[in-house]
DNA sequence: TTAAATAAGGGGGTTTTTCCTGATGCTTTA
DNA sequence: TAAAGCATCAGGAAAAACCCCCTTATTTAA
């Protein structure tokens, strides 16, 4: 019995190159290739179109690997995503788990892991590497810290933060007043341990609530 | 006659999955691959090893791919480098071919695309796309400026404002006069048209000067 | 071989940022 | 209902950042 595979990713040369690998393996089989997770979705209306697992990019236009996922978690919870990814840093691939991925592979794993990690993933569930096992204890120690826990007017702040807009133009543009702005900052730098709004930008692109 | 192909590429999957594809093209047969530049010019030390076309990424560890062709336009210039990446500003791309790259292509080209472009560069020697053609007009139009026109004090002295030092931290550094550190951001505020820090972090960032 | 560009440094003043402490009112909750 | 939590705002001081105008060598280029 062969399973199917689908794989998502914007990067076509990518996408037909892993397809290719895929194929290879006797116990799988290539279905189709999407462009991004739109594409998934849309062919997914079709019941014969869907497939046992998904080889899914996170970083992607229209509708990106977290959005994807958790869609799929919700109306195709039979379908089985397994990331692949270059994205490398520990929130992005919690939100990809927390969205319901059974796995996560870097895209530097060599062929044989790949099909590992196709076999377990239809096999047991889930395949996850030590890499991605040391993130999930680290975010239990951590306990949902820095990102997750920042408010939305905090966010907002910070966005402006991360131009050349002074605080007092930053405070006009929220509608509040520059003390209330200074007081965003001055909690922020105490939660996230920041000297200077250089430091503040530097976070935030780190993780991606500013991307420049 | 085939000519050969060596694939370079930090994601093994990828450069795996790439060399697959080369290997369905008649005329072409993939020698090996390599992990980053060191590895492919320590292979080329023994005459055996060298290929006709090197696929290479830009990003790589150890040794990156604009670095790597440098290297090779004055050890190997029989080699055709041919970049592949999914690298898309024009700072990159200009790098790469000013490097000697004999074309630049983005990862999201399809197989039959690939395949015509390793053409191309072993026939004419070159091989660009509309895009990449278009980069270099505008190139010659706004001639050499922002990023190439920064000296290495400049860059250094950038490199470290996207940390939290203060200037005066940055000069003890740098063993400069706090006073001469300031003349940089000065200049530097009035060359790229900025305001403060924190449009010089964006600029950093964006031009790849400082990565976070 | 002058002139221009570059690199390093400086004086002094203004603005912005940073760092305190504390106050008000509103909502949640025990 | 009293306490606790939270968002909002204030005053003031000190530090850092920003801005202009300037000097002195050294190197480069016309």
């Amino acid at each position: 019995m062969e399973y199917s595979v689908v794989v998502v990713d914007d990067h076509i040369l990518l996408s037909q190159a892993i397809g290719g690998l895929v194929e290879a393996f006797d116990q799988f089989k290539v279905m189709y290739l999407c462009k991004n997770g739109q594409e998934l979705i849309d062919a997914l209306q079709n019941p014969k179109n869907i497939p046992d697992i998904v080889l899914m990019d996170v970083n992607m236009p229209i509708l990106n690997g977290i959005e994807t996922t958790a869609h799929l978690k919700d109306h195709f919870p039979e379908v089985k995503v397994l990331a692949l990814s270059i994205e490398e840093d520990d929130a992005t691939i919690l939100k990809m788990l927390r969205a319901g991925a059974k796995g996560y592979l870097m895209k530097d794993v060599k062929k044989a892991e790949l099909q590992e990690a196709l076999l377990e993933v239809v096999e047991n569930g889930y395949y996850h590497t030590n890499t991605v096992a040391k993130i999930l204890v680290n975010s239990l120690r951590h306990k949902e810290s820095s990102v997750l826990s920042l408010k939305e007017r905090e966010i907002e702040f910070i966005q402006h933060a991360c131009t050349e807009k002074t605080y007092r133009e930053i405070a006009d543009i929220m509608c509040l007043s520059p003390k209330t702005i200074e007081g965003y900052r001055d909690v922020l730098f105490e939660k996230l341990n920041l000297r200077n709004r250089t430091g503040l930008v530097i976070y935030a692109i780190k993780n991606k609530i500013f991307t420049p």
